[in-house]
RNA sequence: GGGGGGAUAGCGAAGUGGCUAAACGCGGUUGACUGUAAAUCAACUCUCCCUGAGUUCGGCGGUUCGAAUCCGUCUCCCCCCA
């Protein structure tokens, strides 16, 4: 194991667009970014392998304190050697703080100034978990990089409630990186909230910056709000945060928002999007989404996506797959989730070759017009 | 040969005089899903010129203002006795 610390590197900066290519150096290896980093929010990216997430090429992968801390429970993680012992994983791997849960399970979560009370869904107990507890979880957990403790406001949420989440999320920022132990090889990252307000988002930034984190996440995005406003959001945050340090856009896994992304200046992706729609029976292509339960591929013997490398698409046709849906076959869900993970992996590794070859955004426009998401209101996928 | 039970939409199965084009489940069709309480959720699933109309509950014939529901009869299926 490479047990560089972490450091992140911009590799170029594409002319045409400035979009930028770079790698992210962490103790459990270097990954190229702009990445997509798969969800395996209880210590499993549902149904694929480490192996399987190998041979697609994936850089990090993300998982959840959260979710950890209710089961199996920090300590014996801790116990097991960290998470890349327990779950066979040798890449780097993200945490989220539990700050999405704030959002996920607001019916059932109270926020005061020192933490938030979570009802536990598994068995009613009531846990409270405050910024400096999922730091020290999130040592304990072991992963590479972690996040700070916020919470992630709905969409849509007023100016004023914004403001007090806003600042109340930075001084959470500010308790989290004095309790965080392992700075030395955890990466902490601060999240930038403040929804659609620019004031708030600048706000935010210019605070988490003079903290001084090795990487900043943009947070309060995917909650329910248009594109445009997303990427509003992404604009306003990103124009306050250093060049040299790492963003990651959290929560955003739909092809159209990872490339706008891309174009300004993103580095990190995830998103349970992939993932999830492949559980559920639709596939990312080169042909827009698949839906494989739909009548028409019960006698396609063509694969997914006759451009893509994946097991799924060099081995199986949709008429199997369909078949395989129909039945509830577990393989099903595990080869069309390998595929779209795949999909969006390899999407990027177009979007880095492209920045590095200075025509990322004819690369983004081509690839807008051939999935007919450059009219107003296209439904992204 | 005698006695008993049953036949409801693609399948299973409720319903036993009006509130029933007929519960529910399965199957089928289509959608949704964005830091994962999600192998989940939603809509539709007799026909049509579909915010309304038309034909249905094994067949035929009755009773009734009104029948999937009551009566007669026929057909088919199952069980028991011989």
């Amino acid at each position: 194991m490479n047990m560089e610390k972490f450091r992140f590197e911009i590799t170029h900066t594409c002319k045409q667009s400035g979009a930028r290519t770079g790698i992210l150096h962490t103790p459990h290896g270097s990954v190229l970014t702009p990445m997509f980093m798969p969800v395996g929010t209880l210590a499993t990216v549902k149904f694929v392998s480490p192996e399987e997430l190998t041979e697609i090429k994936a850089g990090v992968i993300l998982s959840n304190t959260y979710h950890l801390w209710l089961r199996p429970g920090a300590d014996i993680v801790k116990e097991a050697g960290g998470l890349h012992k327990f779950m066979n994983v040798e890449r780097p791997i993200l945490t989220d703080s539990g700050g999405f849960q704030v959002f996920s399970l607001s019916d059932t979560r109270k926020i005061n100034e020192e933490g938030v009370t979570f009802k536990n869904h598994l068995n009613g107990d009531t846990l409270f978990l405050t910024p400096e507890k999922s730091i020290q979880i999130q040592n304990d957990l072991g992963a590479d990089i972690i996040m700070s403790f916020d919470e992630c406001p709905p969409y849509p949420s007023t100016y004023d409630y914004m403001k007090n989440s806003v600042e109340r999320t930075l001084r959470w920022a500010k308790r989290g990186k004095d309790a965080h132990m392992r700075a030395d090889d955890q990466a902490l990252f601060g999240i930038v909230q403040g929804g659609e307000f620019e004031e708030l988002r600048a706000m935010s930034a210019r605070a988490l910056v003079e903290m001084d984190f090795p990487g900043y996440s943009i947070g309060g995005t995917s909650v329910g709000e248009t594109k445009e406003i997303m990427y509003k959001m992404i604009d306003y945050s990103i124009k306050y945060l250093p060049l040299e340090k790492p963003r990651y856009l959290m929560g955003v896994g739909s092809v159209d928002a990872i490339l706008e992304g891309v174009l300004r200046g993103v580095d990190m992706f995830d998103c349970v999007l992939p993932t999830r729609i492949a559980r559920h029976g639709t596939a990312m292509s080169s042909q827009g989404r698949i839906n494989i339960r739909n009548q028409k591929y019960e006698r396609d013997f063509t694969p997914l996506d006759p451009q893509c490398d994946c097991i799924t698409c060099k081995n199986y046709t949709k008429a199997y797959l369909k078949h395989l849906n129909k039945c509830n076959e577990g393989l099903g869900q595990r080869l069309l989730s390998i595929h779209n993970l795949r999909y969006l992996i390899h999407l990027t590794e177009q979007a880095r070759q492209a920045i590095l070859e200075d025509r990322f955004l004819d690369f983004k426009n081509e690839y807008f017009k051939l999935h007919h998401l450059d009219k107003p209101n296209a439904k992204g996928f």
